[in-house]
DNA sequence: TATAATAATGAACAACCTGTCGTTCATTAT
DNA sequence: ATAATGAACGACAGGTTGTTCATTATTATA
């Protein structure tokens, strides 16, 4: 019996895939990218890239797919315990350790991750990665963290608010060389999701 | 001397290349189109678009283009009177009918902005939308919105958080058939912005 | 309205990319 | 040692691209 995912010709021939691919796409956009290009960095047969992947795109669906799961894992292991200390304690106090975690795993994963989510790259998973949010952190229908008669603007505009700015900063922050720690991160974004970006800005109170 | 800018035939083969661009982003992403799915929706030769554009890039780039020059007409002629406003009135009041004219806009070209703000549109653009916000709204040196000294975060979060949220929340309404009023959406942006998305949904205060 | 200008057409082309074959060869179990 | 497995390979047909050119249709203008 013979397992595909410790055969070494096979682990070897599929990283070498991706790390071409996120090579290519620092390069050139992932539209632009051919699977010809693909085997050509990763020195294998075109026909081979053909016995792992259907295509191109599922190629790219395959290595977000990772990620995504990942995440769900980060979020769903540490999600209880947020929402017990929601009761008590500010919003601060209890969302900012997740956000670190979340840092930390992009920190990681950040190759990709800035290739994947760049200019040049996947505007599908940007949108898989805002419904993910929502749903992960506020889509818990027992225990959701936001109810709909508090809110003071339509749900579905709040959603897209919170989930495209922190994505956006997510983006600047790898595009700009990760200076900063997760743990800084955390707190630029916990200031101005929670304070308001004005209030961040100096032009309020 | 014949003016290209007038002869019917190149306005109308014109015209029907950029109603068949957004009819096609509709159905397949804009990296599945092919020239030939442009032209033979068009209804014209093939060669008759390599006469026009470069490629399908040179096409959408100009289209997009056109509506950042727009959109940098309105911002440049109404920006005076929010900067004399800005001194005396709350960030409210000052910044929302220039919010509501963009709407207005956005309403109008909402066919092809919905197309290219899309989950099958060009990720490019909203990188250059992104840059486009931030420069207009508080690049200008001499009388800059924002001061350096006043943040309480990295001036690129910031300018990162809020363009990203704004234009999240744009594609959101574009995306579910527009029923809100230019109005309205400016209304549900400032809310979020100035009092903070957490305020916005009701977890604080 | 007649005419000169020129935009659009249809066809052909080489070059390239795609997806799918059957074949070869290294690895593994018996 | 040898047979079975399946990963990697080379080659194929079909489709797209960008270009060119002679021909046709449409337009602006005198």
């Amino acid at each position: 019996m013979r397992d595909r995912n410790t055969d070494l010709r096979i682990i070897r021939t599929k990283e070498s895939i991706r790390d071409a691919l996120v090579e290519l796409i620092d390069e050139k956009s992932f539209e632009a990218i051919t699977v010809k290009d693909i085997t050509t960095r990763a020195k294998i047969n075109r026909g081979t890239f053909y016995a792992h992947y259907q295509d191109k795109f599922d190629l790219m669906t395959k290595c977000e797919d990772e990620i995504m799961l990942e995440m769900s894992k980060i979020a769903k292991q540490n999600f209880p315990g947020v929402l017990t200390a929601f009761e008590t304690n500010s919003p601060t106090a209890t969302l900012f350790p997740i956000a670190v975690l979340i840092f930390e795993y992009l920190n990681e994963k950040s190759g990709f991750m800035k290739a994947v989510l760049g200019p040049k790259g996947d505007l599908s998973f940007q949108t898989r990665l805002k419904d993910f949010m929502w749903k992960t952190l506020f889509g818990n229908d027992p225990g959701a963290l936001i109810k709909e008669q508090n809110l003071l603007v339509p749900g579905q505009y709040l959603a897209s608010y919170i989930a495209s700015a922190h994505i956006g900063v997510i983006q600047k922050w790898l595009d700009s060389g990760r200076k900063e720690s997760p743990q800084e991160m955390a707190r630029i974004l916990s200031t101005m999701s929670i304070n308001g970006p004005f209030f961040a800005a100096g032009l309020k109170k």
